[in-house]
DNA sequence: AATAAGTATCGTAATATTGCGATATAAAAT
DNA sequence: ATTTTATATCGCAATATTACGATACTTATT
């Protein structure tokens, strides 16, 4: 039916797969990375590097906006869009824990 | 259009975001722990477990095989599938550089 | 007040994903 | 050989995602 069956999943499988879908995309990881470098970014910048227009430059940050991972303040006429730090805390101990609980033993195949 | 411009990506963009969208799924990461756990997974077993078809569950399987995330090896009449060492190891690799990156300075914001 | 600059939102088209019933396939047991 | 068991694939419907032009909004400059 295309639409994901939550409720017969826990809420930590939620989160992490919620997480995980606004990082699952290329100009996303692309946008985070900018951030990351400049530690100061505005979203016209981004326009003239990245090759994407810039409505769909603006949808990409809304869904990280929305999923938690960066947090936007108003500067002026332009807006600063930075990392959110508890979010992005939150991800690298999920994911961490996740990734690290398998041990890489060969028990079978 | 609603197809991901992948050539404005950097290869390493874009293979990062193919093995986070694999992952980035409730019934897969729940697909995941599960074959970690048991080291052992067999498809029917989830069927049971996992509140999803058969069909449904197949092809989550087959996405994450795709991804190269999970190999599968027949025994006999049912299918053995397990994590794909390399993958994971190089998942663990370019996400956890990708995640460290962010050193958590509030220069702005 | 009018204009300019930077972003956000709307509407839309193309494509992808999710889920499942039905059916096919393949090996094991009878 | 037929039946059973385990898994895969097909076809479809519902929903989600991606991308962008056009337009609205919001603040700064003139």
């Amino acid at each position: 039916m295309g639409l994901t069956k939550s409720e017969i999943f826990t809420d930590e499988q939620n989160q992490l797969s919620t997480l995980l879908k606004a990082i699952a995309h290329p100009a996303r990881i692309a946008i985070l990375q900018r951030i990351i470098i400049s530690n100061t970014c505005i979203c016209g910048d981004l326009v003239g590097e990245l090759g994407l227009a810039q409505a769909t430059i603006s949808q990409h940050l809304k869904e990280l906006k929305t999923a938690g991972i960066i947090q936007g303040t108003i500067e002026g006429v332009s807006v600063c869009y930075c990392i959110n730090p508890k979010t992005w805390k939150l991800l690298e101990e999920e994911l961490g824990g996740f990734l690290a609980s398998y041990k890489g033993e060969t028990t079978c195949c």
